[in-house]
Formats: structure tokens, C-alpha cells, sequence
DNA sequence: CGCGTTTCTGGTGGCGCTACCATCACGGTA
DNA sequence: TACCGTGATGGTAGCGCCACCAGAAACGCG
């Protein structure tokens, strides 16, 4: 009588009982030798490796992590993938990742956080190593969820709020406050701010409230500001910068909510025969390669994103277990002082 | 006598068990419930649905995958993360796996074949129910497992070979035959070519190949070329361009690798104030949004990345099977007759 | 030579869930 | 009345692997 057929027959599926066999040793043996464990002799483990590459055998990693708990995974949760910015996070965390026979499991929210609790709940479901969410501020449920969650979590961008296992970012209030003070002591003093949909982009709105902040105690403000209803773009940055220049033709210095709205903002003033930084000051944050090799550099502030992938995923890496008290860990920002303002 | 303990104690792991007992049904009721599935009473459901919130239970996806032999997974390798165009596909996947409660397992390459194979193996470990990966070229062991893999297979990017299982992209050599084409159509005649280092990238080495041809069949060729040992770059883009004008300064049309390359060369004119096109003509590839922002919207080709990505998953969604033979679904490209050729 | 100690190997009970079969109540139909 | 279909629910044997315990064999060491 031969077993019950549960589901349709995958083929000729090689399992380590396969293996075990035509290599006349235990199942015990086999997965000891395919996780590099404990001591084999160099005869046991060349006769099952052998049985390995005949057989084909690939471990099934779900049988393993279910049996040992232990998954490998980690969870990352980004908030777009429409410009340059989180990729390049996803490059740190990947190159952290390497060599680690760990594997990143990626979700995008599109700054819904909404989308992001179920994007969270279903992370979780796959008993993740840890998860690397953006940013400080989820909605209740997700809050708890990453609270109960048993592996580590950490909340990449930024450090400006108390996180819940581990922040790895900068500060973008102190970020926002810096930009003004630097613009200041170059003398400018009739400021316009240029934004995407920073409703979401917490982050930017960050930077603003830092600027802000800094302007008022210099007794200045924003003379005028034109914010999108929509993501970033180049296209968006010109609309906005001519929508700005309509509004407050007077203004000395544009800030921008990032590099790809001020690249917009550089191409405006090409366009319309502005010179920069006489006619118009410009400046932007990010520092992408694409602001550097403008033929003027745009004046910037460099975020360390790359940096601060591979900074969260080292931070799991060291310490299996949540710290005591949550921890920041500052990656820094840079003021670039670039041909545009 | 205390059950025996196995592994440091998970906390109060909560189980299907513990919501079955809670809510006094059994533990396929709860079962069923979590996955949509069977007919069950409104009264049922809601008891169970409370002692879920109740006990805030996530069910284990590891375990349910090992049972049911389905996994949800996707695993998707893309080359590099390093410019926008990847991230524009992995994209389109998401947008695809939005609402099939699916996720999405990414490993980056960097254009390695090696590379490519371990990251294959590791996400076959995985049981995923299919695999997207990049190109049509792979080595031996990498060609193995995909085809004898259970799930299906995308192969992204490139349909100019027949690929194992679907290819869903465009065809890089006509990309590159029809660019030629369209510029003798405009009277250029003396073409240079600038790239980025297109070793491991097969597809820019493709439209190469198809521009030659063009070329050949009209009795010309490159002038010259100007080829980095680097990933392509702003910068990179620059730098060859001043390279290649020294080279062969009566050139009338330059073309690019890509986008990122071409906007370098752009930029490369501005600094040394030659017109574009009536000094130096430019053509790049992608059709990026950057390009099309420039003060003179880059002439260009476009690659329908975002639909590629969206279109390999509906591919696999639509057909859980491997088609007879293999399938190829071209997404297209269009001649964007910008401004600066 | 006796007795630890180290090195290597094996048996097996779950991990948490779902596929598969059974069961039971109920209503409609011949 | 007997029978069948349908809706709703339950019991349980694995899925493939690994943690845990054992045990055998080889090796020092006084």
C-alpha cells in the first residue's frame, strides 16, 4: 500500500531523508553538515556531499525555520521606490546582508500607514530575524505589533523621536535648522521654500519645522512657500519654483524639500535665463550624484543613506537581542556648500 | 510534569491552538477562517474573529507554508540598485502584488553570474511560487535550477533568446538597429558612442550590437568610442564624453549607454559651451524623467520599466503553470524625438 | 590499565499549520 | 418514509527539518 498522496506530486522532491539514505547516514548527520555544525569527519562529510550533488538537493528552508525557529529573513519596509533615495537605502542593507545567508524580505508603503500596518502584519507572519521600517511615527496597531514583535526592529531616517528597539538616521529638525543657519551666515536673508506633497514625508516636514524654527529666532520667515500636492519630481520642482517666482519674484534663496525639486528648480532658471546664485540662490538636500554633476554643483545637505542600510543591519547583526533602552544611532548629515547658493 | 522545553521561551506565542480552545471551536474552524475559506456561519466567525483580536493572533505563514506547500513568495533578482531603473521594475511588482497577499523576496546581483547563482539558490530554499529574475544569460547551475525549480520563472529585461519558462521585455538589439535608423532618418552620419562599463551588462552590449548592424548596413560605423571600466554615472557620462570628443572632435552625434550617461554628456556641453544638437547631437536610453526635464528634453529611447515589472507578475498570476513552451511578451519601446538629436 | 574526555554519529518528538476525510444537522425531493 | 445534497464543523496525519538527548568509538593521562 503506498502513502497517501496529500497533494499533487511535486515532482520527485529530494528531502534530507533522501539524502541520508543514499548516503547510508543519519538525517541528523546530514543537516549537521549542510549547516556547517558541530564535528564531522572529513570522510562523512565528502560521502554526503556527494549524495547532495547527485541528488540535487536544495534544503527547504521552511521546514528549517519552522523547526528551529529561526528564519534568516529580515523585513524591510520603505516608503517609495519613485526616486533614487531608498534604493540606496536598500543597497546598505543588502550589502550588510551579504555573506550572512540572510535574505531581505521588501515591502513598500507609499507613505500610507495604513498600508504599512498590513504590510507589517504580514512581515511578522514570517517570524522575521528583525524588521527595518522607515521613519518613527506608525499608526496604533503597527506601533503594537512591532512592540510585541520578538525580533529586533529598527526604525531607519531618523533619530528625532524616542524609537521603539533602535533608530539608525540624522536628525532632519537639526538637518532643517542648519541649512538656515548656513544660509545666514552667507548673507542671505529673503528665503522661499519649494516642496512636494510633504503631508506624508514626515521627514520633510521635519526639515521645515527645523528651518522654521531657526528663521524665527533669526526674526525671519519664509517670505513665500509653494508646495505640490504630489510625490517629487525634476518636472514638479519647475513648476513649483515658476509658481514661487509668480507668488514672490523678490525672493533671494529657494530651499527645496530634496535634490530631485531642486534639480527642477536649477533647470527653471536655465530655462528662463535666471543665473544662479545671483538672480537666484538654490538649495536642496540629499546630495545626489545628479545635483553634484550639474555644472554648477548644487548647494546641498548630504544624507548618508547608503550608510545608514548597512548601519541598521549591522546594529541586528551585533546584538541578537533588543537593548535595554531603545538606542540612536546618528549617521550624520553634511552641509555641502555647492555653486547654487 | 512540564512539557519539555525546546527553545528558549518565545514568550506566549500564541497559536491557532490557543484561539480554538479560547473560542471553543476546533482548530480547521480557525483555520479557515484566517484563510477565507469553506463555508462557515456568520456566529462562527465572529466568536473566532474575537479571540483573535483578543489574543492578537498572527498566524505562523512558516508553518502554513510547509503544510500547504504554498508560500506566497516571490523571488526577484534584479542586477543592481544603483540607478532608478531597477527600482522603477521592482515597482511594478509590487503594484502587481498588491492584494494578492504575496510578498516579494529581493536579492541584488551586481551584475555577477556567481553572484546570481547563490542568490538563486538561497531563494529556491524558499519554495517560492516563482522566481523573476534578470536578463537570459545565466550560468550552468543557475540554468539548472531554475528549470527543474517547481514554480514559474520570468526572466525580466530581454526578449532576444528564448528563455526557460517567460521573458517579459523588449528586444535591446532592435532598440539599438531603430536608434540608428531614426538618426540617419535626421542626416547624421558621423556617429561616436559613449558607455558606461558594459561587460556584465548584456543588454547595453545588445543595443550595441544592433546600432553596428544598422550602421553596417549603411555603410558606416563608429567613428569612435568611448568606453569607462565603471558603472554608468552622471559623472561617468561626463568624462567619457570629454574623452571622446578628444579623441574624434567632428563627430556630429553622440550616443549613450543610457540616460544617467547621456545627461553627462549633456551636461559635459553646457560646461563647455557647445550647442546641443547643432555642435554635438546626444541620444541616450530609458527615457528617465530627468532627461525629459532638461532645459532640452533628451532625445532617447523608451523602456517601459514600471509595465515590465507589473507585467512579469501578471504573467504568473494569471498562469500558476509553466505554458508548454516558452513565452515571450514584448512590452515595447518608442523613439522619443527629443530635442537634443 | 582504568577512567575520564573528546570526537563523532544516531533516534525521535515536535515546530504550527493545513489537506484530507468524517460527521452531523437540516431541508428538499421522490 | 427513505434518500440525498448541502452547509457547517471536527479529528488527525503529516509537511521537512532541527533541538535535544544518547551512545559509541577513539584518545589521552596518571
Amino acid at each position: 500500500m503506498k502513502p497517501k498522496q496529500r497533494l499533487p506530486d511535486r515532482k520527485s522532491k529530494v528531502t534530507i531523508r533522501e539524502v541520508a539514505l543514499n548516503a547510508k547516514v543519519s538525517e541528523t548527520t546530514v543537516s549537521r553538515i549542510m549547516r556547517n555544525e558541530g564535528p564531522i569527519s572529513e570522510e562523512t562529510r565528502e560521502k554526503v556531499m556527494k549524495s547532495v550533488r547527485e541528488l540535487g538537493y536544495v534544503p527547504n528552508r521552511i521546514a528549517g525555520a519552522l523547526a528551529s525557529l529561526n528564519t534568516h529573513l529580515v523585513g524591510v519596509i520603505v516608503p517609495s521606490l519613485k526616486n533614487i533615495v531608498f534604493p540606496e537605502v536598500l543597497r546598505g542593507i543588502q550589502s550588510g546582508l551579504k555573506g550572512n545567508h540572510m535574505q531581505a524580505v521588501i515591502s513598500v508603503t507609499e507613505y500610507d500607514l495604513a498600508t504599512e500596518e498590513e504590510m507589517v502584519r504580514g512581515l511578522l507572519a514570517w517570524n522575521p530575524v528583525a524588521v527595518l521600517v522607515t521613519g518613527l511615527t506608525h499608526n496604533e496597531a503597527t506601533s503594537r505589533m512591532l512592540r510585541q514583535s520578538l525580533g529586533r526592529v529598527v526604525e531607519m531616517m531618523e533619530i528625532d523621536a524616542e524609537p521603539i528597539d533602535a533608530a539608525v538616521g540624522m536628525s532632519h529638525r537639526s538637518a532643517g535648522y542648519e541649512t538656515i543657519r548656513h544660509l545666514l551666515t552667507k548673507g542671505y536673508r529673503r528665503f522661499g521654500y519649494v516642496a512636494h506633497d510633504i503631508g506624508p514625508d514626515r521627514r520633510a516636514r521635519l526639515r521645515h519645522e527645523g528651518m522654521v524654527q531657526a528663521l524665527s529666532e533669526a526674526g525671519l520667515g519664509f517670505i513665500a512657500e509653494s508646495r505640490a500636492e504630489t510625490p517629487s519630481s525634476v518636472g514638479i520642482g519647475k513648476a513649483m519654483t515658476a509658481r514661487l517666482l509668480e507668488r514672490a519674484p523678490d525672493i533671494s534663496v529657494a530651499i527645496y524639500s530634496n535634490d530631485d525639486m531642486a534639480v527642477g528648480g536649477v533647470f527653471h532658471c536655465m530655462e528662463t535665463g535666471r543665473s544662479i546664485p545671483s538672480d537666484l540662490a538654490i538649495f536642496g538636500f540629499n546630495g545626489l550624484e545628479i545635483g553634484q554633476q550639474l555644472p554648477q554643483p548644487l548647494s546641498t545637505v548630504r544624507s548618508n543613506r547608503f550608510l545608514i542600510g548597512r548601519t541598521a543591519i549591522e546594529q541586528i547583526l551585533n546584538d541578537k537581542e533588543r537593548p535595554g533602552s531603545p538606542v540612536r544611532v546618528d549617521t550624520g548629515f553634511e552641509i555641502v556648500d555647492g555653486a547654487t547658493a
